[in-house]
DNA sequence: ATGCATATAGAATGGCCGTTCTAGAACACG
DNA sequence: CGTGTTCTAGAACGGCCATTCTATATGCAT
């Protein structure tokens, strides 16, 4: 019922996010997102109801794609293979990579009020993704107790005795921050993403163990 | 010749770097520095010719040290330690540790006008940091020929071949990336930095070549 | 046709921030 | 004991930005 818009919000959040990949989160005001959609700041109220809700509707957009792409790997205990992944989706959509790059550190949305339903989509993929790596944790630690058993009868073997905290710690370079470390001189550089990288990443997890021996501690 | 300073150069760098260790680059205003330091927001401009500069002139403090604590391991060939040297300069300095990690892509000064002496200064570090890699990446890649020379007659031995590029990307991630990327959890939660940062940074420096067959390439 | 809800269009508002300006104070030196 | 220079002190200025407001257009439902 009435008058048809010319701007939709995916128009806005597409701006927004070229934006950001382009010149960092702060060149993305209001003015600038709307100049680059060819609309007056005003109509871009008619779809969020700040700049806080935009960028963050962005993000989300962003990081549940993100999810999608690594969770399925995580649930199916397979740690190389989630951190594999990091790095297809990141070639596959360089400025979406970017933009998750440049917002990590939740400067984008910090103690910003935003929408109800939008709080809780992020809530959820942060739980989503939470949860598949627990699960990923924890088949890396049965996968462990197995290999221990099957070695010899209870000390553990060469690896080195880790608690529960380290081994969380371990997975968490291994699946996420490893291979965001070695994508970020790419993406800030914005040139292409070498294979080497998933050679180095694959070479990491095979020689540093997620759970060395960590059914000892149980 | 004249009135004596109620508030130095060094109060106000101080307020900046708190103020950016607790919340961020952008909190780091004129005012917020003036007040944490109870002067006048006119007195830093008798200190410093701009926000710019006095954040640079922090950065490059910080920096400069950082580099003090990395590059003689650099210089003597050793990866390993340089790595540990990171993690050691980051416990030793939770502040400065957090300023540079929250200024790593130059959001700091980008194109801002600086005065000379200081961008001297910048370049200055930044070069000696770049030559002692340089010196670590050369003394790794002839301890791979020797290594190669030694186990066979031409062949590489079961490393990756690798080229000049790849060999230095892998350098920077265990030299600097991997090791920053081990703390960053750390030092964004502002938590201790636990003991098994450094057992991972030495695991991936033992299992992860630099240059496995370099030599191959020359 | 005529309402009327929803859009465009862009000017106006108010706040924050970096920087500058005005006034006055302190101190080394002649 | 001025005098000049460098400081404190804080108000004032100008720009930028998010947000709101006013005026106008559009097109479906009646």
């Amino acid at each position: 019922m009435v008058r048809l818009a010319r701007f939709s919000a995916d128009a806005f959040l597409a701006a927004a996010v070229a934006i950001v990949a382009e010149s960092g989160p702060s060149a993305a005001t209001m003015g600038a997102i709307a100049r680059r959609s060819g609309a007056p700041t005003g109509s871009i109220y008619h779809r969020f109801e700040s700049r806080a809700a935009l960028l963050a509707t962005a993000w989300t957009g962003i990081h549940g794609a993100f999810v999608e792409a690594v969770a399925p790997s995580l649930r199916a205990g397979d740690a190389l293979r989630a951190a594999l992944a990091i790095t297809g989706w990141a070639r596959g959509d360089a400025d979406a990579a970017r933009f998750l790059l440049l917002n990590e550190s939740g400067a984008l949305f910090d103690g910003a009020p935003l929408p109800d339903p939008l709080r809780a989509e992020i809530r959820r993929q942060e739980e989503e993704l939470d949860a598949a790596f627990q699960a990923c944790l924890a088949a890396a630690r049965d996968r462990a107790a197995a290999r221990m058993e099957r070695q010899d009868g209870g000390k553990p073997p060469d690896g080195i005795r880790v608690g529960v905290d380290e081994a969380a710690a371990r997975a968490r370079f291994l699946v996420f921050d490893g291979p965001i470390a070695l994508l970020r001189p790419y993406l800030l550089a914005g040139t292409e993403i070498p294979g080497h990288v998933d050679r180095m990443i694959a070479e990491m997890h095979g020689a540093v163990p997620v759970a060395p021996a960590l059914a000892a501690v149980h």
